[in-house]
DNA sequence: GACCAATGTTGAC
DNA sequence: TCAACCTTGGTCC
């Protein structure tokens, strides 16, 4: 049940485990067979993420070119429980992780974060105070690739479940189960998916944080527009992969309590500035994201030791761990109905909102 | 062991 | 509006 920041790191494990190589493509499952059968022998050029949407670009091995004529696109989207599944010969391919020969990315993934960068909270959007820039290392890739030639005799391991695709490289293979989406693309064909996306605030600050020229998709304004172009509630509208991509259930309730926003207001009477202060609070949240590898949007003062029954506990991808932050004290309001808000003590709604829980505080937020 | 909800989206009715 | 996708973890018995 990945948000966008899960696909980022995705896009970012498979470009480390395979780029450059040429890849054997199957679907043990067999509903993939034809799509498999395009990408088979081609070489993974490298693999993307807009908002939750993954693009995986394969080449032709031989004399190929990366002209869009050449250019297949494999586009994945995870849906609701699609998960990759990683192996790799354990040798050649040095996973951070302590002793994690099989890796699942996509809920439970254990790709590690980066030591000591854990528990830095993401400060909320207060006026124009800067946060803190994100110390530790950028992108954090979590592989790294130190031989290249393969373990002789390495197998890898018999798929496990119904998996739609396999992709197997020199040193690992990686099993995708589960998708709600899973196809080959020309490359007009997949921009004309991400045309549809509203922009993705890890692209954006992606590219602020590098010093490069954002693309012109990612612009903020045109979220800020999309929302206030509708009286639709702002609560919505950030679900909308239209208005802002990459935003799921838990950044979406999240990012509206920091902000103290009532879900319910109509998108056209939120001010610019407030939509440009949730827009730069996502930026800092989903970067933050991709770099642990976890949602966390408490402030440390207010991860208040028995604040929480326990009840309702939602998996976190680094709960093991040293220092990261507990799975309940995670979140203001996400899956805390019923118990005291963090800052007021009143008790957390929920209301079901186009058929998805929306969390918030009546109190905090108008 | 049965049952259900879920960090999501598409398409049929 | 609802089923499909067909996994996973939690709860309840």
């Amino acid at each position: 049940m990945p948000e966008g920041h899960t696909v980022h790191r995705l896009a970012r494990a498979l470009t480390d485990l395979f780029a450059g190589q040429r890849l054997t493509v199957t679907s043990p499952q067999g509903r993939f067979a034809g799509g498999a059968a395009l990408l088979d022998g081609r070489v993974l050029a490298g693999a993307s993420a807009w908002g939750k949407q993954l693009f995986v670009d394969f080449v032709p091995a031989d004399g190929g070119t990366r002209a869009p004529d050449d250019v297949r696109v494999l586009r994945v989207h995870l849906g609701l429980y699609g998960a990759w599944t990683f192996a790799g010969d354990g040798s050649a391919v040095v996973v951070q992780a302590i002793g994690a020969p099989r890796r699942r990315i996509g809920e439970t993934e254990t790709l590690p974060p980066v030591a000591g960068a854990l528990d830095e909270p993401v400060p909320l959007p207060r006026g124009d105070e800067s946060p803190a820039s994100a110390s530790g290392p950028e992108g954090d890739v979590a592989l790294e690739v130190v031989a290249d030639a393969p373990v002789p005799d390495w197998q890898p391991p018999a798929p496990r479940g119904a998996v739609r695709v396999r992709l197997r490289g020199v040193h690992a293979v990686a099993d995708l189960t589960a998708p709600t989406t899973c196809e080959v693309l020309t490359p007009s064909e997949a921009r004309a998916v991400v045309e549809r996306l509203g922009p993705d605030p890890i692209r954006w600050g992606d590219a602020a944080r590098a010093g490069t020229e954002p693309d012109p998709h990612d612009d903020p304004q045109r979220f800020v527009d999309a929302v206030r172009r509708s009286r639709t509630p702002v609560g919505a509208r950030l679900m909308d992969q239209s208005v802002v991509a990459g935003v799921g259930n838990i950044y979406r309730a999240e990012v509206l309590y920091r902000a103290r926003l009532d879900p319910f207001r109509p998108g056209s009477s939120v001010p610019v500035e407030d939509l440009r202060a949730v827009w730069d609070d996502l930026v800092e949240l989903m970067l933050d994201g991709v770099r642990t590898g976890a949602i966390v949007t408490t402030l440390p003062e207010d991860r208040v030791p028995g604040g929480t029954t326990g009840r309702h506990r939602v998996r976190q991808n680094s709960d093991a761990v040293p220092g990261a932050v507990p799975s309940d004290a995670s979140f203001y309001v996400y899956h805390r109905e019923g118990l005291p808000c963090r800052v007021c003590g009143n008790p957390v709604l929920v209301r079901e909102v186009a058929g998805r829980n929306l969390y918030s505080c009546a109190t905090c937020q108008r």
